[in-house]
DNA sequence: TCGATATATATCGGCAGGCGATATATCATG
DNA sequence: CATGATATATCGCCTGCCGATATATATCGA
């Protein structure tokens, strides 16, 4: 919808590979657990994924081992995808804080009521604070 | 791809709805103004995401007026599209938290280098913040 | 020993959703 | 008189998520 706008599932794989490479089965587990099993992060998500991200130059395979006759292959983040998942951060936490300013200040005028509006026409158009 | 994943683009409405009513248009000029024109949330995706809102209960038709022969279709946040925001808000500054602890994390093993891995094994596997 | 479950990879088809293009209409500006 | 801003809405393409499915090995309980 932006400029350079990245998935979800995307930045789920990124945060999992955030502090050490990881293998796929593993990249899953992580994001479960990282979050408690809220964000479910699924198998036919994620190859799709990985490949994207390979292609963009934000990962990439770091290494092949066989662990117990099981091929395990491990992806990184390289400097670009560290970039990228930093500046990604940034932009959700401008935008949970702005969502969460507006909120607080639309509660001003809609304290829960119901009714065509609030009762005065609101004060000032556009001032907000802004994302960033 | 958890429980009720809200979508970038519905998100960006809500949250341009969050202090008050807005219509249509109105909408998209405070969502790229609010952002610094970084995000542009575009036309052919508005309606789309207005018509799936109101289905979900999230918002709905305020009020219709004419402005110099131009209707004007405003709408406004309903409870649940306020909670549902403030949850969503709430789940992107903890992401976003999580991502960011990681790549400190991560820092320490890969400060900017190349090669297969860090030089030791990672010392312990998934200790991790988690989300909230 | 057999079936279920966990580990681990990968593909495919359906469907939801974002976006560019397009259409229509009014008003202000150059 | 044309362009651009304001304001609505639709359509088709394509990306991308997910459920289902396939394959293979190891473990564990019945």
């Amino acid at each position: 919808m932006t400029a350079k706008n990245m998935t979800r599932a995307a930045f789920f794989v990124l945060t999992a590979l955030a502090d050490q490479p990881r293998h796929g089965y593993g990249i899953l587990r992580e994001t479960e657990e990282l979050s408690g099993g809220e964000v479910q992060l699924r198998v036919g998500t994620l190859y799709g994924v990985l490949d994207r991200l390979t292609a963009d130059g934000l990962i990439v395979l770091d290494r092949e081992e066989v662990q117990q006759g099981r091929l395990r292959r491990y992806y990184r983040l390289t400097d670009d995808g560290v970039a990228a998942l930093d500046a990604e951060a940034e932009r959700m936490a401008a935008g949970a804080g702005a969502a969460k300013r507006r909120i607080a200040e639309g509660r001003r005028v809609r304290p829960a009521a119901e009714g065509p509006a609030g009762l005065e026409p609101p004060t000032a158009p556009g001032l907000a604070g802004g994302y960033a």
